[in-house]
RNA sequence: GCCUCUGUAGCUCAGGGGAUAGAGCGCCGGUUUCCGGUACCGUAGGUCGGGGGUUCGAAUCCCUCCAGGGGCACCA
């Protein structure tokens, strides 16, 4: 029986002893109310409710005498051993072995899908991170938004979202021309231009601009504009080429790259272009107004703390009127919540990026969601381009490999500020947590393959033999897995996973310490040990699963 | 000045109002001739930054103060 199955189980009981009380009013009970917990303490049982202590006030009743109508009901439920009440009215439940250990066969027979749930079934979600400029490598302050969101991403999925990967790719706008002018000097050999972007990237994107652009110091010299143009639209096309190869090794995924200058490109008819499109709308709305030479939408009808221009002196868009035309772009394309990750130096554009989606006409609470991460430093030095000292992605992942660095980077909530230690996640210890999880899942692995050389299989399933207290918790453990990936999902927070990894690890490793799958010397094999081999086999399954979420491999020797 | 995040063991950090606040590392001490010892077990280590409040119950929610990070563009 898992976590869920006896919250449903309470929920209804409480329901209905509620209901008695009241005279027959019926009092609404959901399993969130009566969501059991693994005590810390072994002698308070397998599962615990404090729906008792909740519930008590709210009908005048006494907790403890309430627990104990609730206990009695649920000690009469098949697959509990015993349950009673204790403190201040808390119930502890007890389940039997067998009941427990049923859970080892469920999680081998639904393999891949245990832990998968509609909890979020229907949803239509946007989620957009790291649209990082495509004017230079990805590098440690972008990583940690790729790893976060493709695993949040990977969470929504599992908890039966439809979720869609979303880069945005800053290609207009002033960065874009000092790109240009960056290589196009480069190709040139010309000394760099003042503002110029630094890096030694900037020199190969030249040789390859020359190379590909047949007569360009020519054409430099007829026509300077058009060599510029030619060299910025080449190096553009390489380096989003080069960002996209360095997500794949990081197994980081994208389902659409939107480019902005699409939001400022006309129509093949002349038609407006989406930037004025979305301008126009927003002016329907009644949220638009004229001021100082300049187009403003008042953003602080929707909590702003200060309106926004959508056009400069100078009658170009602002990046924030691109950003409203690419907000409008995902809701007509049929997304109910849109996700925005973005690092703490942006926590600035919360308030309007909100106030976008209310005068849009979305619910600002349900319809948009900003994520604000803090940042990463590594061995104590922050990596920022104004230092100038980079780590690009690429040199992180040969350095230390994706998985090590995917794992580092989804352990920690978003905002809790990130130190990484190079040594650390090189280590082969279990000071290094992605490596405990590994191992313990390798280990898995060995012992299935040790298992079949000794003629153990999974012909006979007796779990009520499982009664050692290592199985007792490690069971309780790959228990609480499906409700670990849904408060991952509801709560945007994948490092869930990693904790929940490390104490199903630990507690697989105890396990394998003190209860043998291979019967030892002379020992003849029995149905314990075929029976345990399915609860080996289900808890490298359940490992697999979660590294699954967090996009990190599972091998199966180390 | 305003906004925001953070402050928990020596270090790096978990902790969705519940019972005696946890993990890893580090320190000290142990363990199975045999399924991978890359593991396991144990000891020590805490004014949960300070102070108020809400609650039967607060590391958790609210207020305030202190300390640190980040941000406050007709830049992108």
């Amino acid at each position: 029986m898992t976590p869920q199955e006896l919250a449903a189980q309470l929920a209804r009981i409480l329901a209905e002893i509620l209901e008695a009380r009241g005279g027959g009013e019926t009092v609404a009970v959901t399993e969130a109310d009566t969501a059991v917990e693994r005590p810390k303490n072994r002698e308070h049982g397998d599962w615990a409710s404090n729906a008792a202590m909740k519930f008590a006030k709210r009908v005048g009743a006494n907790p403890r005498e309430l627990a104990q109508q609730i206990a009695e009901a649920v000690a009469a439920l098949e697959g509990i051993a015993k349950a009673e009440v204790a403190g201040p009215g808390f119930i502890n439940i007890t389940l039997d072995a067998a009941s427990a250990g049923e859970t080892a066969r469920r999680i081998v027979e639904q393999g891949e899908a245990y832990g998968r749930s509609e909890l979020l079934a229907g949803e239509r979600i946007n989620m957009e991170f790291v649209s990082a400029n495509p004017t230079g490598p990805l590098h440690l302050g972008h990583t940690r938004w790729a790893a976060l969101g493709d695993s949040i991403s990977r969470v929504l999925r599992a908890a039966g979202a439809q979720v869609t990967n979303e880069y945005y790719i800053n290609d207009a706008g002033a960065q874009m021309d000092k790109f240009g002018r960056s290589v196009l000097a480069a190709a040139l050999g010309e000394p760099a231009p003042e503002d110029a972007y630094p890096g030694e990237y900037i020199q190969e994107l030249g040789k390859k601009a020359l190379a590909a652009i047949p007569g360009l110091p020519d054409l430099a010299m007829t026509d300077r504009a058009a060599a510029l143009a030619a060299v910025q639209e080449a190096a553009y096309q390489q380096q989003l080429a080069e960002i996209k190869d360095s997500l794949d090794r990081f197994n980081v995924h994208f389902d659409v790259f939107f480019s902005e200058r699409t939001l400022h490109a006309p129509g093949p008819g002349g038609e407006p272009s989406p930037i004025e499109a979305a301008i126009d709308r927003l002016r329907e709305q009644g949220h638009v107004f004229e001021a100082d030479d300049a187009i403003w939408v008042r953003t602080t009808d929707y909590g702003d703390d200060k309106d926004r221009v959508f056009t400069r002196g100078n009658g170009i868009y602002t990046y924030f009127a691109a950003d409203a035309a690419y907000y409008l772009s995902k809701k007509d394309r049929g997304f109910g919540e849109k996700i925005y990750l973005l690092g703490a130096d942006h926590h600035g554009y919360v308030g309007r990026l909100t106030a976008l989606a209310g005068a849009a006409g979305d619910n600002t609470e349900t319809d948009i969601t900003v994520l604000i991460g803090q940042l990463v430093n590594l061995n104590g030095a922050r990596l920022s381009k104004r230092a100038g000292n980079i780590v690009e992605l690429d040199d992180l992942l040969e350095w230390l490999g994706s998985d090590a660095l995917r794992y580092w980077l989804a352990r920690y909530p978003a905002d809790s500020p990130l130190a990484l230690d190079g040594e650390k996640l090189r280590s082969r210890t279990n000071d290094n947590p992605v490596f405990y999880v590994q191992y313990a899942h390798a280990r898995s692995c060995a012992v299935d393959r040790n298992a079949v050389a000794a003629g153990i299989d999974r012909s006979a399933f007796e779990p009520a033999l499982l009664t050692h207290e290592t199985e007792t918790e490690l069971l309780g453990k790959l228990q609480q897995y499906p409700g670990i990936v849904a408060g991952a999902a509801e709560l945007r927070e994948p490092h869930r996973i990693a904790r929940y990894l490390e104490e199903l690890a630990a507690s697989f490793h105890r396990w394998y310490d003190n209860c043998r799958v291979i019967p030892q010397g002379d020992e003849p094999a029995g149905d314990l040990h075929r029976t345990r081999l399915w609860l080996n086999d289900a808890s490298g399954q359940v490992i697999r699963n979660g590294l699954d979420l967090l996009g990190v491999s599972a091998p199966e020797r180390l």
